[in-house]
Formats: C-alpha cells, structure tokens, sequence
RNA sequence: GCGAGAGUGGUGGAAUUGGUAGACGCGCUGGACUCAGAAUCCAGUGGGCAAUAUGCCUGUGGGGGUUCAAAUCCCCCCUCUCGCACCA
C-alpha cells in the first residue's frame, strides 16, 4: 500500500456521506490531530503532578533510556506505551499521577564515539537527548516534562556524588588492589555483571584478569536483605528466582586444615558438605592463593609458579573454556585431615575459584563429580563415604549412609551434617558459616564520561573524602577527550583537573581519576524525579513519603540482575541514612518482551536478508534464486534490513496506531514480530472510530432505545479489567467488538460514543482527544472520569447451552437466561438431534453448568 | 548440566476455580459499490467427510492417565526461548 494511497482514500470516504447519516466528515490526519493534542497538552501542562495533593498517588515510572546516537527503536515504545496507559486511566480515576521521563546520559559509547570522531561526549549526548525528547514527544506521552532530568547534569550528579560520600561515611565505599576484569579493548575495567563467557558485554571483546586500584562497594553486606526483601514484592517470579541465583547465598561449614610442617599456618576451606570430611583425601587451592609462596616445597616451586602464572593471565574465557579437562599441580606440602588425622596432599587448580569462599577446598572425589575428575587424571585417592553411587563411574552426591566415617557411620547426610558441625565447632576446628556468590562491587571506571568521585588523594598516599560543600565535583571542560593510553582515565592526563589542594591542609593532592559507572546515576534517579530541583537535598522528606514507593515500574529483562540489584542496595542503605521511607523502591515491577523484526530463511536455515525477498501468491522467495523462503521472527538488525523506525510508522499512520498496534501484537511481557500487516489493520480499526465520530447526527439516534446497552456495558467491564491487569491485546480486541457492533446498530446514542472515546483515549489519546471535542466538549479528556459500568447491564438475555451426551457436543440450546435447571434439563432432551443419541438408552448422570452447559451421560 | 518459561489454524494471538477451542486482527475466498482499480462495506474461513443438516469424524508438540467433560490437572518424552554455569 502506497503512503499517498492511505490517506487519499480516508479523504474520499470521509468527505462522502456516512451511511449512518449526518453531516460531511473530516478526513482523519493523524499528523494534524496528534500536532494540535501535543501543543495543547504542553501549553495547559496537562500531565503536570501535583506535590503532596489531596488525591491518593501512583507513580508509573519507565526505565529511562540511554539516549545511544540511533534514536528511539520500536522496542522503546513498548513498555512507555504501557505505563502511559496506566496513567492515563488512573488519571481518570481519580489518582494524582506521577509519571516522569529522563535520560540515563553517561556511558562508553558516547565516549568511544567522541574520541573516534574528536568531538566532545557532552555535545554528542546533547544532541542525542534532544532526538529522544522529540520522539518521545511525538509519541503523546503524558510525562511531566517539568520533572526531566538528566544524570550528566551537575545539578543531578552532585546528589549521585553525595551518595558516594555516604557510602564511604559507612564504610561501605573501600579502595583495594584486586584482580579486576581488565578489557584492552575497551581500555577499562568491567564488573562480574559486564562480562559474558569471558567477554565485554558491549564490543565482545577479550577480559582479562589484572590486578588494579579500583573503589569497591560493600553490597555484600546488604546480601541477606537483598534476599529477604525480596519476598514482598510484586516482581515476576523469574527476576526474583535471577537475583536469588545472583546473590547465591549457601550455607555450610568453614573447616580449618592445618598444615604439615608450618605450625603456625592453616587452610581455611568452605564446603557445604561437611558431612563428607572423612572422604576429603586432598586438598586444591586457588592460583591466586596467598599461601601457596610459604608451602610449596623446593622441588615443586618451579612448576607450581608456572601454573599460576599461566593461570592468572588466562582471560576468564580461556579458564572456562578448559571445564572439561581440569589441570593443576601438586605443591609438594601435605594437609591435616581434622577428622581422622591422616595427612592428605596440597593442590594447585584453576577448577578452584579465588574469588568464591576461602579461595580453597577440602577435595571429596567420591561425592563432588569435579574432585572426582581431578582425582582420576591425577591418581589421587577416592574413598567412599556415602553409600549409594558406583565409583567407578563417577561421584555419588545423593543421600544415602555414611560409612568410613567413624562417628557418623550410619547417619544420612542431614544428620551427618549437623553431627559433624558440633563436633567441628566443640573442637574449634569449623564452624558454620554463610557464604555468597555476589561479591563486592567494583565501582570504578577508566573513563571521562562518568560522575567523578568526589575523592583526592594526599602526597602520602592518604585517601580524603571531599566535603559535602565541595559537591559537585564537575568533569573538567575539555574540547575534546583522547585516551591516556595507560590504561587509566582519560582524566588522568588533565593535569590541570587532577592537580588540586587539600582544602583542609592546603597542601598539593590529585583528584581521583577513575570515574563511576553507567549504574550510579541510575541507582536513585527515580528519587530525583520526586524534587527535581532542589539544591538543598537530594529529595524534600515530605515529597518522599509522599510519593515513594514507585508503583509500577516497566522496563526490559536485561536489567533483571543489575539495575535492579543496584538501585535496591542504594536505596537500602538511603532507607538506612533516613532519606527514603521504603525498604524497597519498587513495588510492581513488569518486564516488556522483545519485538522482533521478521525475516526469512532458506531451506538451509540462512537468513535472508529483506530487500532479497520477492512475495507473491502469499509466499515468499528468493529475488535471485526464486527458492522459497519461510518467514520467521527475528532480532531486528542492520544486516537483515528488518529494522523498523517509529519515525517511519508514525508519519504513515500516527503515533495512536503506533501505540494501539504495539499493544495489540499480543501479551505485553511476550516477544512479539513486528507485521505491517497487523499495523494496517490498527490504523483500520482507528479510522473506523474516527468515522463513527465524526459522521455521527446527535439528531438521529434522540429518544430512540439503547440498542448496544448490554455490548457498552460489557466492554467498559472487559476494558476496564483488562487495563487493570496489563492485558492491553484484548482491551483493544473487545473495543474492535464494540466498534463492529457499532456498526451494525441502527443508530447511536451520545454516550455510545462517549464511552468509545474514553475506553479507547488511554491507548490512543489523540485521536479520543478530538473525539471528544467534536462530540461537543470542551474540557479535554484527561481527568473525566472513567466511565462505570452497571453489572446487571452486562448479562445476556439469551442463555446459550452446548447439550453433551457422553462428552460429545450433540446440539445446542437458546434459553431465556435464569431458566430453572429442570427445564433447560427437559428441553434438552428434546432437542431432535441429542434425542438421537438418547434413544434406547438410559440416562444415568445429568450435568448441569448453569448459562454454559448441559452434559448427559448415557448407558 | 542446573533453574525458569513456552509449544493452540496459513499467521499474531484469544479462551486456564476443568465446562460449547480458535475471540479480535492479519491473510485468503465470495459479494456489494465502481467504466476500472484502490479504498470502503457485508459475508465466509482449523482439517477431513458430506451436501438431506440443528449432520458425522478429527483437532491445542508426542504418548499415556484422571474425569460425564482436559489447551487447562497428573506421569513420561520431544522441541524452542531465557537465565546461570567448575560457586565447593
């Protein structure tokens, strides 16, 4: 379909008379219409929030963007026509609605793209902001644009600053050399969470591990709460199940070996079976072990030194990529078994991780399948503990009797565990202890476009926290930003920055470097949108406890762990200081599926990309080969030319069939392939409504009966209900239904109309918007109330029963609704074709589902 | 390997306290309107058998089971997606 062909034709039909009467039509220009909404809305500010008003609250707020050089994809429209939805209905419920929108501005890629193209990160990030304020705006969304914020502003990062300063007061903020993830690359350091299978995230380049000065915050501490907190929230299940996971908490014992020759030293080791000490006939430590230099015997020396530092310049790719066949060497030195006193051989392995637990382990090879493998390559004892397994063929981790266990012989491994424990902690030689896999968070970045650490450092080496005076600590203004070509912050060569003085000695000192990461700024910001200009505090109490806590924040998947792992720690420890009210930030959370592009693949299973793609006789084919080509969803990419731009589909068809159409592609938290197609049909349906409007006579439907009573009814129930439960698909599905039978009605009624408008304005405000006015209103729609529906309105006259007989739909039955069962019983069996099958036989249950079913069993 | 979720027409998806499977949209077919096309409006559309009709059979990834009744509950299997992955 042609772009001109679109609107020409919706002007030869609107300019024609409707069949249901009235007067010339306009024609339906969404680009005109969703203009004039758009100017009205911002000049009357209508979506502006009230502070602390009468009315209860509901804070609807998006993931807000990081404004990247391509602009807004389909996808970002997704969860913000979602959330806008919600606002605008709970607006017309009567809540005071905050539903705020800004921009997660730091980032590498702004900052990769300046140094290639020498152009300053700010103006590139400026230039971005103003290309998403614009689409966003084009949109309709109903954000109060007087709450934007932006986290490279100073005026907004003074608080993320100020934060930090906390942070450090608790002693929650810490400096340490520690083996980071060091990408070369990127000429950075990573966190665990920017790192898959060994790789960066962003660029999926090489990690590798090098030991660097790095900020690092004590989230660990917050663990327990992380966890425990999570119980009480309305998040889907899977997200909640990803933190669990991520914070990994494990109870088990830490066990004290002690070692053969060196009295005063021994290997602490973390195991979660403690039960099977008996079975532990070796023991591994970590390459990076601290104590492997003091134990390792002089012939061994050689050999152990060249494994670790093998080991510690492998990329963690490499390390995982050797699972299948683990290696290590002996140190020569031998352990004590606390348990039977037997002395058992000291291991080097990179299979043992550094950074979980003691760094070291107690080796079980009869009931850890891991040990196991190693013990068999290096011909290391295995003895069996636990009765149950074979051996032979691998390790047994199931339940089952100890044997060669002494004390515990017999015993089952719960039993096995807590008699072991007593018997550990009456000897002082273990005791219980918790360990988790979420460690402590690498805060610092080599980077220019960050937030600086409000941090100097004094000429010996002394670390001095800035006063909170001092804030903010603004990024130097360069023209543009080069690499140090160290490996640290391009901060760092900008002497003139770094070069500062100890305010309270006067003495010289250096500014910190390092910059923090994309997280920080986005860790509180749904705060910020609270009291977005105040100097005085990062947010006035009383607006807080207003607003607080968010309640429904929508955004993608991808930010399941880290994002909201982050902003919930940070919020802890600010519900800790006494700035937040809530333990928790977020009270609803829903996730937005991925929209996919579709594409085509050959009968090989390649990709094909769009432009190579004839369709006709409703397939699709090869341009060049002309084979056949199936047509599946796929990731939109440049390379597939599949890529769909909301500009595009708005100047086509309007930013309410964007929205509508986004909706309608099915269940919001699924991935859902974009279809033109599907589009074509949503922009139908609107102009179906515009023409219902707008060839509408007040005059011709006047004292006539309600007609579409019981449809109008019904749908503000299924509309209403389904917007209160995020079912948006068929929302618009039973509006479409309305619409038909809209048609098919003899004639309107003002409020038949009415009630369209309003159902439909929280998905396609525009267009309601001029509905409403031509409908003769003056007010816009925004705070009318939602309309109510009556429920006795809503039931059918007619009650429709399918008749089974044994199971099987044998005819079907009209009858007045509340008809008494005996009856609809009777009428039942009479109907010809159900008397068929009960001929000759005899009924011997009668099943009866009142306005649904009757279901007869025969013999 | 572990954990979570999902498999329904040509297609996106409806329907789960078990109760007439396929709402709504797309596509397709037919009709109205038109010189014609586009658009619009109306009707039909899971598959098969039928053409007497208010008909029969079959059908929600596959196979079993519970039940008058299963897309929905139980068991086994297959496929796909996502997350985690030497976490002791």
């Amino acid at each position: 379909m042609g772009r001109a062909g679109t609107c020409n034709s919706s002007r030869r039909i609107g300019s024609r008379r409707s069949s249901l009467g009235g007067s010339v039509a306009k024609r339906y220009e969404p680009a005109v219409v969703e203009a004039k909404w758009q100017r009205r809305w911002e000049a009357n500010k209508t979506f502006k929030a009230v502070d602390c008003s009468e009315k209860p609250k509901y804070y609807v707020l998006d993931m807000f963007p990081y404004p990247s050089g391509a602009g807004l994809h389909v996808g970002h429209p997704e969860g913000y026509t979602a959330t806008d939805i919600v606002s605008r209905y709970k607006r017309m419920r009567g809540y005071n609605v905050l539903h705020p929108m800004g921009w997660d501005a730091f980032g590498l890629p702004t900052e990769q793209y300046a140094i290639q193209t020498g152009q300053h990160p700010a103006d590139i990030t400026q230039r971005n902001i103003d290309t998403f304020r614009r689409q966003l705006k084009m949109l309709g969304f109903s954000y109060d644009w007087d709450r934007e914020i932006s986290t490279i502003d100073p005026g907004y990062y003074k608080w993320t600053q100020w934060i930090f300063l906390q942070l450090h007061k608790m002693g929650l903020a810490y400096v340490d050399e520690v083996p980071v993830n060091w990408c070369p690359a990127l000429g950075t350091v990573l966190a665990n969470e920017e790192v898959i299978d060994g790789r960066s995230e962003r660029g999926n380049h090489p990690v590798y591990r090098k030991p660097m000065r790095q900020w690092i915050l004590r989230i660990t501490k917050y663990a327990d709460r992380l966890l425990e907190d999570l119980e009480d929230l309305d998040w889907p299940e899977s997200v909640k199940e990803m933190q669990r996971n991520w914070i990994g908490r494990s109870v088990g014992t830490e066990v004290r070996f002690a070692i053969e020759g060196h009295p005063g030293e021994g290997i602490s080791v973390f195991t979660t079976r403690a039960d099977t000490l008996f079975g532990a006939t070796y023991m591994v430590l970590a390459p990076e072990h601290p104590l492997i230099d003091t134990i390792v015997t002089d012939t061994c020396r050689r050999a152990v030194l060249e494994y670790r530092a093998a080991a510690v310049q492998k990329s963690d790719i490499e390390r995982t990529d050797l699972i299948r066949e683990k290696t290590g060497v002996s140190t020569g030195a031998y352990a004590i078994n606390p348990a039977n006193g037997q002395t058992i051989p000291i291991w080097v392995a990179d299979y043992v991780l550094a950074s979980y637990g003691t760094g070291a382990i107690m080796a079980v090879p009869g009931h850890d399948q891991r040990d196991w493998e190693f013990a068999r390559k290096y011909r290391l004892p295995v003895v069996e503990v636990v009765r149950g397994g074979n051996l032979d063929d691998g390790a047994y981790a199931g339940d089952g009797p100890h044997v060669n266990s002494s004390f515990i012989d017999g015993l089952n491994v719960e039993e096995a565990i807590d008699a072991m424990n007593e018997w550990l902690e009456a000897r002082q030689l273990g005791r219980r202890k918790v360990t988790y896999r979420l460690r402590d968070w690498v805060f610092s970045r080599q980077r220019y476009w960050g937030e600086p650490f409000p941090v100097i450092y004094l000429e010996d080496g002394t670390i001095r926290a800035l006063d909170e005076s001092a804030l903010p600590v603004e990024l130097p203004q360069e023209d543009s930003v080069k690499p140090s070509g160290t490996g640290e912050s391009p901060l760092a060569n900008l002497t003139e920055w770094v070069d500062t003085v100890d305010p309270e000695t006067g003495r010289p000192a250096r500014r910190e470097t390092n910059t923090m990461p994309n997280w920080a700024g986005s860790c509180w910001y749904f705060l910020r949108y609270i009291d977005p200009h105040n100097d005085d505090v990062l947010v006035s109490p009383e607006k807080e406890r207003y607003w607080m806590p968010v309640d429904l924040y929508v955004g993608g998947v991808e930010h399941a762990v880290l994002h909201l792992l982050y902003a919930r720690f940070w919020h802890k420890v600010l519900y800790d200081l006494g700035v937040v009210h809530t333990k928790e930030p977020f009270k609803k959370l829903v996730n937005q599926g991925m929209i996919l592009g579709l594409s085509y693949a050959d009968n090989r299973g390649a990709l094909v990309p769009a432009d190579f793609v004839v369709h006709r006789d409703g397939g699709h084919f090869h341009r060049e080969t002309g084979e056949p080509l199936t047509e599946l969803p796929a990731k939109m990419s440049k390379s597939l030319k599949n890529v769909i731009n909301p500009d595009d589909v708005v100047k086509k068809y309007g930013a309410d069939t964007l929205r509508a159409y986004e909706m309608f592609m099915g269940p919001l938290e699924a991935s859902k392939a974009w279809d033109t197609k599907g589009v074509e049909g949503v922009y139908r349906f609107l102009l179906r409504v515009w023409r219902l409007v707008h060839g509408w006579d007040r005059n011709a439907g006047a004292g006539k009966a309600d007609t579409l009573l019981r449809v109008r009814h019904q749908t503000i129930k299924k509309v209403t209900h389904d917007i209160e439960a995020f079912r948006f698909n068929t929302a618009i599905a039973q509006l479409m239904i309305y619409v038909n039978e809209m048609y098919k009605a003899p004639h309107l009624s003002a409020e038949d109309l009415e009630v369209l408008t309003l159902l439909l304005s929280p998905i396609a405000p525009h267009i309601c918007e001029e509905c409403w006015e031509r409908l003769g209103h003056t007010e816009s729609l925004a705070y009318h109330p939602w309309p109510e529906y009556v429920e006795a309105y809503t039931l059918e006259e007619m009650a429709s029963y399918g008749i089974q007989v044994n199971g099987k739909v044998r005819g079907q039955l009209e009858v007045p609704a509340g008809t008494p069962k005996h009856q609809v019983l009777e009428q039942a069996k009479a109907h010809h074709n159900v008397a068929r099958y009960l001929a000759g036989k005899q009924v011997v249950k009668e099943i009866f589902v009142p306005g649904k079913l009757v279901s007869l069993v025969v013999r």
